[in-house]
DNA sequence: TGTACATCAGTGAACGCGCGTTCACTGATGTAC
DNA sequence: TGTACATCAGTGAACGCGCGTTCACTGATGTAC
């Protein structure tokens, strides 16, 4: 009982910010953001209504945070999944892809307000610097496969760019069921043949095929 | 006066429905599908606060007509756009993303929920059938692409999707400041060199060009 | 042409609900002495 | 070791607001006769 350093009912909690923001995580996994209110989210954490703006201001500040640990944790999750990837370099944009989709699949809570800026404080510096750093991840990552020979002579921010758009465009329409509206393989491995499909090495005109 | 067949104050509308179908997308385009309730709704288009509860029966009865209404719009945009377009085969997949991220901006308020099927009834016929009718015009752009010498043996509807979701994510990510944040051209020239830079006509590797 | 009647689009008052916000408060903690 | 005090995380009652929904109603329309 020691080990427990508050009874029920005590208001010294430790680590409430922490306690409402997988409140709040929870919430977005399951009802998206349309649906977290304040008091619903100190609800989930079982203390008092008011608790959450003392520690976040108000919706947009709570968001905000949970945005920029999905940030982090989506940097983390890109870094894992393509570090040491040795393939071909025509490999590693649907090795991208299907991370970022898996990403998505595993945290929808988190991926549904992270490039929701009209639901944050867009312009909050530790949201920002977690974004910044998971993009330069991702530029990082294409700028290896064109050093391996993937469109060498493309400047590297806007092929960075464009890879991120494909991948976040398979995501967003995987995660909302768009693809699987319209027969598509939504297995990551079904991911994966969608970057293949318009970027793999394919003769432009079969007549010129070797 | 007798052309206006009723005077103010009077509750026969004639095309209310309409009317509030246009204040919706007003709505939607200013302040996005957070902030729509049917009484602001109602609010706008200058009636009674129950009246679109008669027409569309709730929130998703009216958002699931204005996302209806968006694909038709989106169609023909789609169709406009593309018709005709008589260049090289490699140029028709910038084109595609120019125009559909041209939709995107010229129709915030509608783009903003046709592809939210949670905020929607996903499975309205006159709903699916519209979506259905836009994606068959955007796969049979791509088709004529293949058939002009673009990837002809990958697999047209997965081509197809992997188009949509590129032309998508690029739109989306543009809608949202996210490109301007890393310091894309948001132009749509610099749409169109977003995709031309994963499609584009570029030698895989330099020492083997020409 | 005139009357009676059914229909139905739209009204407006009333309801209960969940929300964010305010505010006086409680009580555990840490520090000064 | 003991006392006094400032701090501050969290409480809970109260508020006003906008919301969706309900419901009895009004009055224009179209049809039957």
């Amino acid at each position: 009982m020691s080990s427990k350093r508050r009874a029920v009912g005590e208001h010294f909690h430790g680590d409430l910010r922490g306690v409402l923001l997988a409140a709040a995580v929870g919430l977005l996994d399951e009802a998206g953001p349309e649906r977290l209110s304040l008091r619903e989210v100190a609800r989930r954490a079982g203390v008092s209504h008011a608790a959450p703006a003392h520690h976040f201001g108000d919706r947009a500040g709570l968001l905000t945070a949970a945005a920029t640990d999905g940030f982090a944790l989506f940097d983390r999750h890109l870094t894992r999944a393509l570090a040491g990837s040795g393939g071909a370099p025509i490999e590693q944009l649907p090795l991208l892809a299907r991370a970022y989709a898996d990403f998505a699949a595993r945290h929808p809570g988190h991926f549904a307000i992270m490039f929701r800026p009209a639901l944050l404080r867009a312009d909050d510096p530790d949201l920002t610097a977690a974004g910044d750093a998971a993009f330069e991840t991702l530029r990082a990552h294409v700028q290896r496969c064109q050093r391996a020979g993937w469109r060498p002579t493309v400047d590297n921010q806007l092929l960075a760019a464009a890879s991120w758009a494909l991948a976040h465009g398979i995501s967003v329409l995987r995660t909302q069921g768009s693809l699987a509206r319209h027969g598509r393989d939504t297995s990551l491995a079904g991911v994966a043949a969608l970057a293949e499909a318009i970027i793999g090495d394919q003769p432009r005109d079969p007549t010129a095929a070797a």
